[in-house]
DNA sequence: GTTACCGTACCGTCCAGTCGGTACAGTCCC
DNA sequence: GGGACTGTACCGACTGGACGGTACGGTAAC
């Protein structure tokens, strides 16, 4: 039985991959603590046992993006002091990018946004965080914001599933953002 | 009564202009029928009679948001044949700009997104043929599907209440965004 | 009278959260 | 070492309320 939690790991953990799994899969109307818990192989009581309340699932899950997307950059600077339009561009390519963490992330914002709005505090604090940081380096605020802007609006037409581009198209979009991020540092 | 009813309007009209008070003042997931009924001052029977599920509200607001994006576009041709550019823009300022009903609308988006996915048709619809004419036309495709996916991206962020730019901040990025508008059709 | 429009009352379902349990691993005391 | 007790982790049936939708009755206009 030890051996066995092990293999799936501590059941919290269990139960934030569940629900992410289970918000990209189904969409975040869906997303019920019944599901989450079948999807964790856990029962309610457990699941209650860890997160309290829906919400505080929906914060742990907010809050695990947040700190997914601190990684990534924190990944590209690579030891690198002070060159943020790296770390804009290691932004763009880790919210884009294919990790499926940070893929499920759209639709979690979503569900976050149809419970309370209070909930919303963490990304909200990043934001306002990574704008003041914008603010006061040297870039050109206004274009470095447009490149931003054009991720979140991307990132949520594909977790929306109403994003039209073939792929060809988004590549030149990425590329073209990539090149925006160049330019506002400069 | 019938004098009163004329003041207000015609009960579907109210009921669509009460449904955006209501998706936009507490969100979404408080978007039920009640409440809806009763900002609109009309019970929920008669709520039902002009739309006869949840669903079909859910469109109709959708709906609405694309045909008012479409009569801003209009609206800014005014007659000129064949200046995307300036289309582009119109978009912008209609979109981003201080008209009420579209200002509800990305909060109207996120509602629909809660719900089942397939009411999301309109607005894919909507996209699809908005990207096919871009990239028919002469314009820089990357470019200006950069400026319109800041613009959802803006327009999310508000919708959430999670933007932090400063009034001043945002007129900039406005301003970027035109002028990219600009760049794109050169 | 028939149609359009709207109201009241009610029903069924879904779902977050509760609650009384179980299992088990310490650990303190005698 | 063995009983009493405590804390941690988890289970699952149940409940209470919210909410979408139905049934049906009334009324004004044509």
């Amino acid at each position: 039985m030890v051996a066995e939690q092990a293999a799936l790991g501590p059941a919290r953990e269990r139960v934030l991959e569940a629900a992410e799994r289970v918000v990209s899969e189904v969409g975040a109307a869906r997303l019920t603590l019944d599901a989450v818990a079948h999807a964790a192989a856990v029962s309610k009581g457990g699941l209650l046992y860890h997160f309290p309340s829906k919400e505080s699932l929906l914060i742990a899950l907010a809050q695990r993006y947040v700190d997914s997307m601190q990684m990534c950059i924190e990944g590209a600077k690579g030891g690198l002091e002070g060159d943020p339009a790296r770390e804009l561009k290691a932004c763009i390519v880790g919210i884009l990018g294919d990790d499926p963490r940070t893929k499920a992330m759209g639709a979690a914002l979503l569900a976050a946004a149809s419970s309370d709005l209070t909930l919303l505090e963490v990304i909200r604090e990043r934001i306002a965080r990574y704008t003041a940081e914008v603010a006061a380096s040297n870039a050109d605020f206004a274009r470095a914001a447009v490149v931003a802007l054009a991720v979140d609006g991307l990132k949520m037409r594909e977790s929306l599933r109403i994003s039209s581009f073939t792929p060809e198209q988004r590549q030149d979009i990425v590329n073209a953002l990539l090149k925006l991020a160049d330019d506002a540092y400069r």
